[in-house]
Formats: C-alpha cells, structure tokens, sequence
DNA sequence: GCACGATACCTCGTAAGCGAGGTATAGCGT
DNA sequence: ACGCTATACCTCGCTTACGAGGTATCGTGC
C-alpha cells in the first residue's frame, strides 16, 4: 500500500521524501499515519528494486534533498500493481482506496473498468460482520446497539459504492465503445 | 486489533482456537483474512502475558484441543483496552469496527459514550484524501472519476456513521441520567 | 548570538504478519 | 486399502512497520 502510494505520486512528477511523506500523509494520514521509519527504508527498498533513482540536490531550504524519479521499470510495476491487485487490495478499504488515488494512471478504460469489477464482485457476495451459524444477520436482528452501528455503516457504505461503481463502470464502457 | 479480538471472543466463553479462527474470520475476514501463522502466535504472546490460559482437551472430532480461557488479569486488559484505545483504533476503520464489536463489553454507558465520542471529534476534523496545497479538495472539484468515487464514497460513510453516532450518544446519555 | 521550529534524512532494535510447510486424528466415499 | 476433507495445532524465515533516537541545515524571532 505504501509502495503503491510512493510509485502513484512519483509517476505524476520526481519528488524528494519530505515532501512525498506531505503527500502521503495528506493521502492516507488521517486514518493510518505513516512513520519515517516506514517511508525511507520503502524507498530504499524500491530503489534498491530498480523502480526509482535517487538524485542528491543541494537542499533548497535545508539539508540535502534526494531527487527521486520513477525508472521505466518502476512505471511498468505501477501499472502492474494497478491492473493486477493482491486480493487484499480490494477487499481492505485501505488499500482499496489508495488503489483507486491513482487508478487514473492506468490510460485503459477496460483495465480500469476490470479492477472496478473485482470490488464489484466482492461488495456483491452477502457478507456480514457477525453471523447465527452461518447466516448473516442484519443490523435490525442485533441488540447490540455497537454491533447495529457497525452494520449501519458498512450498508451505507456498500450502497454509495455500488452506485458510485455501477455509474463509474457505464461511463468507463462508453468510452470504450 | 487481533489480540483485541481475541480477548474479545473469549470474554464471552471458552474456546479453543480452531474455533476462535472461524469467529475471527467471520468478523473481520472478509475484509482482512488472518492467516494462522498469525493468530497461533498471538494466543501464544496473549499466554505468556497472563492473559489467557489454555487446557489441553482430548479432541472431540480430531486432534487434540486447547481451550482458552481467559484470566482476570485478561479480562482487565480488554477494558482498558476497550476504554483507552490508541489514537489508530479510532481512526483505521478495520480498528475501529473490530472495537464497536466488543464495546458492549465495556458495562459502564459513560465509558462507552466517551470512546463513541473519540470517534466523533475525529469525524469532526475537516479532512479530506486530496489537497490543493491545505485546502481540502470536494468531490466536485476533482475531474479525476476515482478520486471522486473515494470522496463520494468516504462521504456517504461519515455522513452515516455520524447520525449513528449522534444517536446512539444521546440513548446512552438518556440511560445514564 | 542563540534558541527554536521546519526542513531533510538516517539507523537500530523490536514487534507483528504472512506464506510455506509440517504433524496428527477422524470420518467418509470408493 | 486409499485418498480426501475437515479438524487442530505448530515452526521457520522473510518482510514490513514502528518508536526512539540521531545528524545536519536554514530562517525567524527575541
């Protein structure tokens, strides 16, 4: 998810990692803050991977910057990573969404219109939070007001994203017609 | 989240782990599967800190069992656990949902509003997912479909569990006056 | 002249999660 | 007799993440 993230902004433009830790806190840092410790030992790895080159500059306001610019290979491994998710991309809202932050540098409709398939096959299966055996309960059949609350939200969830999905998917498709 | 879950089920009865599996993987494995190389291990550290003990059973259909029970000393650590969670529990939704499932654990109403209303300050904060510099961006301003599905969506999401919230503070609130 | 905050990057030890693989038992179909 | 599936638990090596702490530069305010 976070190397998803670093390759999603570098591909727009090169960026040195103070300021690609700004983005990636304006990203996702509300909801999972990311450390120091987590970003530049990530970008070594990548580095490291030969999906980005580091280019030292003489710091503008301060220290020393590295100059961090998306290899060829890098590009392909987005859209590697882009069109062909782990399961977990598209079932963990997290992930999901930093997947979707970057989607747009996929360039094919149908590559895109696919992945947006996979989450609409996984938001269809009935799949609940709590079960009586292996019935799914609703939210009305819960005393627990929490319990309730948990399937509150993901129902409304659920709901705006199937119609976000469905409508995403008829555009994408007329484009591609 | 996973020793959260843990502690969570087993204040509720007995259970050995195979079965704990299955209970964990109903709540919160459909969005995020726990592998038994994780969840073995975590019984493990949950034993050695005095929170849980097991007891080896002959196994009523195969293998042996162990039956975890869980200690008093473990079953203060799900309070305060419940009562004072980290900053990532109230924010990360995966956390966050896995403690509504066990907040009605917690018997004090106070104590419940009071993490309901961590919840709601950080629902509160104006955030969005995309900036024009600190300037949060609005579905309507992106030309960017995904992007504007991850704000519509996040959207339909707050704006839910915030009526929840609301809602269940005030039924609270009205059983502890 | 100097403390302070922001910029900019780094290492280290530790914890947590995962896939691959292993060990056993019991029951069922063929 | 044999394989298959489900139950039930485990270890190992690898990767990822994090907190604590360190280093250095530059601009601003006092």
């Amino acid at each position: 998810m976070l190397e998803l993230a670093i390759l999603g902004f570098l591909y727009d433009a090169p960026l040195h990692g103070y300021v690609l830790r700004r983005h990636i806190a304006a990203l996702t840092g509300h909801v999972r803050p990311v450390a120091e410790s987590t970003l530049y030992p990530a970008i070594k790895r990548l580095e490291k991977a030969g999906l980005l080159v580091r280019a030292t500059e003489p710091g503008a306001v301060a220290a020393p910057r590295h100059v961090l610019t998306l290899t060829e290979e890098g590009g392909r491994e987005l859209m590697r990573r882009l069109a062909e998710p782990a399961q977990r991309e598209i079932t963990d809202e997290n992930h999901w969404f930093t997947l979707l932050a970057f989607l747009r540098h996929l360039a094919d409709p149908a590559a895109q219109a696919a992945v947006l398939r996979r989450r609409l096959a996984f938001l269809e299966e009935p799949a609940s939070f709590f079960y009586d055996g292996d019935r799914p309960l609703s939210a009305e059949e819960l005393d627990d007001p929490f319990r309730r609350g948990v399937l509150t939200i993901a129902r409304a969830t659920s709901r705006a994203e199937l119609a976000w999905l469905r409508d995403t998917l008829a555009s994408l498709d007329g484009v591609g017609r």
